[in-house]
DNA sequence: CTAGAGCTTGACGTCGACGTCAGGGTCAAG
DNA sequence: CTTGACCCTGACGTCGACGTCAAGCTCTAG
């Protein structure tokens, strides 16, 4: 197929895909005219290079990951295996952390959310917005 | 307190102290000088800005919850609650949504962990990597 | 008094994943 | 043959949260 359809089945711009192209993400083929032409698995490689993407993960580290790959039976050069898995552990304890501050993040907004609705919900000793809140008993 | 010293406690720099002052988010007091005198409060602040960056709000938003906040007592002028509130769900819907595909990326990782590891875990059909998977199961 | 650390404002640089525009081929349909 | 949709390669623009450098003022210790 050609990039516009492959734009069309994966919800991402024509424009990102020459772009993944570029960043050595995509290798598709090329026509005598110079179109471009991917295969069906391209499509699942795209989903996948955007859920990496999405979180946090730059596309030279998706590129490693990627060329790093051992395709069923061949050791390809480049980053070895140990490094690879190196990378992998990296980004996995990044996104983790990531998802605690989230989490964290999501808690403040809660709090504000309390502190901010008309006080149908809480009358009492209202807790004060994260600027200044009482020791939320964190040592 | 001054800059300096705030930059140590919260462990922003002061560059950034002073561009979130610029965007409205703290708001330090002036020595003749002209130093920026700091409280304990903003302490506290800061570390909640810092929460709310790394979960991706802008600094806008931040601003509009903080001036929007109503104190102890007083209305502020400005977005009004019901804006605030709805900004405020929608941040949060956000937030869950990124958690929600961090998690997918963990996995995603976690199966090309184990479609590069040495044969040790998998010698079975193995599973191959995203870009060529088999279709997962998902309707 | 003087040095040096710390502070001020202003302004340009950075990084990444694209958006967008310009100028120009390709291709199938009518 | 022509039109219109689609594609190509540059190349510059964008957005946000700062980093960094410049030029100059302030404060404190010796």
């Amino acid at each position: 197929m050609r990039i516009g359809e492959l734009a069309k089945r994966t919800g991402v711009s024509p424009r990102a895909l020459r772009y993944y192209e570029q960043q050595g993400l995509l290798h598709p083929e090329r026509r005598p005219s110079g179109y471009r032409e991917y295969g069906e698995r391209d499509v699942r490689t795209v989903h996948g290079i955007r859920t990496l993407l999405a979180a946090g993960l730059h596309s030279a580290v998706i590129g490693e990951l990627l060329s790093g790959l051992p395709l069923p039976g061949e050791r390809p050069p480049g980053p070895t295996c140990p490094e690879l898995l190196t990378g992998l552990a990296r980004e996995r304890a990044r996104i983790t952390e990531t998802i605690r501050e989230l989490t964290e993040a999501r808690g403040l907004l809660d709090e504000i959310a309390a502190a901010a609705a008309p006080g149908e919900m809480i009358t009492a000793p209202r807790p004060e917005p994260f600027s200044a809140r009482r020791a939320p008993r964190r040592s």
